[in-house]
DNA sequence: TACTCGTGGCG
DNA sequence: TCGCCAAGAGT
């Protein structure tokens, strides 16, 4: 059975795909992996800093530090009272430190508008530095066990590829994403939240973008990319990305440096990181514009 | 829209 | 080995 095969009525277009969501809520049961943030008892702040932590960091990277951020800084309040510096130090080698910088800014507007507790609507938290149409939906869903499209890089392409018959997700298309995903979910919230997160759970260990374990697929039978002989990608193939020698290593390197100091850093500190001086003086201004660093004189330290 | 923004795991 | 990719957001 297919979901073309059923799409002639919308009734039994609806039927197929409560199907395929019933289908991943149920594998989800049994194959989830036990995350600290999916525990029934995860605050909604501890959800909220995973989503900031996960967006573009794989899971085995964030969680020893969410553990960490979590045991230091438990409420948005315990966060807004440190300087943002501690964070960005306490985000460690998590990758693009603004996130750190808007997580602690996100937790002085909580305090400031929502007198310290995580709103549990989308518009609130989209409001919120950091938060974007995913991460908003992702809090709302997984904390709050809303129902809302929860639309990550996994779910568009487990949708790509089980309804659409397409290798990816190609360019991201948020209202179209939106009402793709909106149409699949269950009309029980409860339903709804834990069919969101199984969809992306298969995504990340099933479905995944390079090797798919079809083989494993609760939905092997159904996918439209797998019926039509997994044909590859079609459309141009995204720019690559190279990192080393970039402006953004620059920056790296000059992060690490204030991140590893507990006082004010000299500026000839940071010219020994990298020989190319206006490189160096690019990824500074960044920095500097970013707010992730401050200068005092001939003095560069984290933001108090 | 397309680009910038870290760091590391993995096939 | 090395290029792809990763629970995106902001501009």
């Amino acid at each position: 059975m297919t979901v073309t095969a059923y799409s002639f009525t919308g009734l039994s277009l609806r039927i197929a795909t409560e199907a395929i969501a019933q289908t991943v809520t149920d594998w989800y049961d049994t194959n989830a992996r036990d995350l600290p943030w999916r525990q029934p008892d995860a605050s909604p702040w501890s959800v909220l800093v995973s989503e900031v932590m996960l967006q573009q960091t794989q899971v085995s990277r964030v969680e020893p530090a969410w553990h960490r951020w979590m045991e230091r800084w438990p409420t948005p309040a315990h966060l807004a009272a440190d300087p943002p510096g501690e964070a960005i130090r306490a985000w460690d080698r998590l990758g693009y430190p603004r996130r750190a910088l808007r997580l602690h800014a996100c937790a002085t507007a909580i305090v400031e508008r929502h007198d310290g507790e995580v709103p549990d609507d989308v518009d609130a938290l989209l409001a919120l530095p950091g938060i974007g149409m995913y991460t908003a939906r992702a809090v709302a869903a997984f904390a709050f066990r809303q129902r809302h499209p929860v639309v990550d890089t996994n779910v568009r392409r487990v949708v790509a590829r089980v309804v659409e018959g397409a290798a990816d997700g190609g360019a991201a298309t948020t209202p179209a994403d939106l009402r793709a995903v909106e149409v699949l979910l269950p009309d029980d919230h409860e339903a709804a939240a834990r069919a969101s997160v199984a969809f992306m759970e298969l995504g990340a260990m099933i479905c995944t973008a390079r090797a798919p374990r079809c083989a494993a697929c609760p939905l092997t039978t159904v996918c439209a990319w797998r019926l039509a002989g997994s044909p590859p990608a079609d459309g141009p193939s995204r720019r690559t990305q190279r990192y080393h020698g970039t402006d953004r290593y620059v920056r790296g390197l000059m992060m690490a440096v204030l991140r590893a100091s507990d006082e004010p850093v000299p500026l000839g500190r940071l010219d020994e990181v990298w020989p190319d001086a206006q490189q160096r003086q690019r990824a500074l201004d960044g920095l500097l514009a970013d707010g992730l660093v401050r200068r005092r004189g001939a003095m560069v330290t984290l933001p108090g």
